[in-house]
DNA sequence: ATGAAAGCGCTAACAG
DNA sequence: CTGTTAGCGCTTTCAT
């Protein structure tokens, strides 16, 4: 039952002659609209939308009534509409490289959590496509007007970092720092990550070096401050593999196989990826070298199987779910309302260092 | 230049009293809208919009004026609006539980892939999230107005169903098979899948099953009818080890770790991931347990790593990037207008022995 | 090939 | 606390 209906009585014409019969419209989708509940629930339309969206607003009465009407027609609110009308859509978009790299994805889930529980959904934009660049990505994702974004890295083209300022929403890069971010920035120094790797095993006592590297930007810029770091001992590698992405293990045993089938006999390999590096690992203890003893594998990220499987491999570890925590928490500030202006966070990163086999 | 305009010779009021002046709006979101590129092109709002949706029915000349109008303003499309006004939104939804799952990554990745390349996009939604339900999650998505829903399993709420029916969208429930799905469907029988490898195991000898199983849906329904199997076989299993999601290697040690506490010496272990018997076998190993001699270990899914890492890690090979492509491949021709009706693929498995260590 | 009018479903900004 | 009015920016439909 409805309210106790205080219909209308008999409310007079507006006008003369009613400028056309707005009875069905020409367009109609046929789904259930604001307007629906609204009719069936006796209140106007305003009245649904807040029910909907500002509870508090409306009488305890007035809303029962609203969530009958809206289970009764299976109402499902155009966010569409909502959006377009209020310039609010409560989508956050997220561009990672790919889903292929369980790095990001740790980020990402956390994000995902955190954003989700704040009523926003999250719009993933994968960039490693081949046929589309960032940019491409980018314009598509603005065009469904989100109301935050979150990069992967800090390199965008500079008609990329224009658009993302046009928009005017908040933006975090993440996974890596740059002393001019577009906004906000949580990420770590992929150059010091490099050089302390280098210290690390030339402390360590190791000479002969060898390195595993994906095609990924941020890898790279550790492996040119590592080589960096090498040189400043009076040392150099003695051979870089590279190998494609998506990063497998397989990839690191081929890598592994591919240094020792050119004469490299390493003491230390440093791989981009720990998937890379068990891979590395896989290949060298299948050929009867010992771990650490006879070469030392280093991998990076410090993903979960690295320590159960081979407790041997030793890596970087970087909190990749602080990330995503990180920039969520950011966002969310900003999207409350909040005064607060561009944050940046340097979340570190630590090396770990297991030879227990 | 815009092209030699023929500006409408001051055109007689239409009203005696102009209803109010419509000169700046108050709600003006500051961004760049068709009409501000129509207005620098001299044309009209809707031949703009024409050259971005179908250039063809555009002179050559106009579409070059409204190119340059489009690069000097900066306009990026508002998908709110035109979605709104077209009821298409170029967006795909797909729910699948989490991304801690590569099973299920490989799956996105070509339907990503493939639906970008038509112009698609790929909204994500995880269902696996502890506070929210599928049907939340899926009432929030089509809230969006997405042209087309892809599903993880086939097990839905009614009310789900129903909306899904109602919003009169293409539908593909995928990872498992049902005679009686929503719409379209792409996947496997996981039963089938559970009889096989006891059907496998036994035949090779073994006699002393145990199962580590993770909390997904479609695990309990392997393992319910490989315990069926051994049942036909006369036999029981030793023992089953659950262990939480999101799975792990770690968890997977540990799942082995506690079977042996426990007492049980199992000569065989189905696992519902190869990420879990990648943990069991690592398990095994550092006990000095030979694979497959002592134990043999049976995952789920022929991830990379398995065939790579532990040459005795015998699985079920799933083509999960045949779902993702088929279900693209599905969507596509049904939102490229076809007649075409339902769809259903069994895409099948293998299992794959790997005992060569 | 281009334009004018109307409206998609919703919410902001006032009234009352 | 609730309703009225006027768009949000775009595309459909129908003219020209």
């Amino acid at each position: 039952m409805a309210r106790s209906a205080s219909s209308p009585p008999g409310r007079k014409a507006l006008r003369e002659t009613p400028p056309s019969e707005p009875r069905t419209s020409t367009r109609s989708t046929g789904s259930v609209t604001l307007g629906d509940v609204a009719k069936l629930a006796g209140v106007s339309p305003i009245t649904v939308s807040r029910a909907l969206n500002h509870p508090e607003l409306v009488t305890p009465e007035t809303l029962e009534t609203v969530r009958q009407a809206i289970a009764e027609t299976g109402y499902v609110p155009n966010l569409l509409a909502g959006g377009l009308a209020s310039s609010r859509t409560k989508l956050v978009a997220a561009i990672i490289p790919t889903l292929g790299n369980a790095m990001f994805i740790d980020t990402i889930q956390p994000l995902n959590d955190l954003l989700t529980g704040a009523g926003y959904q999250l719009l993933l934009g994968l960039s490693g496509f081949p046929t589309t660049d960032e940019q491409e990505l980018l314009k598509g994702i603005l065009s469904r007007r989100p109301d935050a974004i979150v990069l992967t890295g800090v390199n965008h083209s500079d008609e990329s970092r224009q658009r993302l300022k046009a928009a005017k929403i908040p933006v975090v890069e993440m996974w890596d720092l740059t002393p001019a971010p577009i906004d906000s920035l949580v990420g770590f120094s992929h150059e010091k990550v490099g050089k302390a790797v280098a210290d690390f095993l030339f402390h360590k006592g190791y000479r002969r070096f060898a390195l595993v590297c994906a095609g990924d930007e941020r890898a790279r810029i550790r492996r040119r401050s590592f080589l960096e770091a090498l040189g400043g001992f009076g040392l150099e590698s003695l051979a870089t593999v590279d190998v494609p992405t998506p990063t497998t293990v397989r990839m690191g045993r081929e890598g592994m196989a591919r240094l020792l089938a050119d004469g490299h006999r390493p003491d230390a390999v440093f791989c981009s990826s720990d998937v890379l590096a068990h891979g590395v690992l896989a290949e060298a203890q299948s050929r009867g070298l010992r771990v650490p003893e006879d070469v030392a594998v280093m991998g990076f990220a410090d993903l979960d199987f690295a320590a159960y499987t081979f407790p041997a491999l030793s890596t970087v570890h970087v909190d990749r779910a602080a990330i995503g925590t990180r920039a969520a928490e950011i966002l969310l500030a900003r999207l409350g309302g909040k005064p607060a202006g561009p944050t940046m966070v340097d979340i570190g990163f630590e090396i770990i260092e297991r030879a227990s086999a």
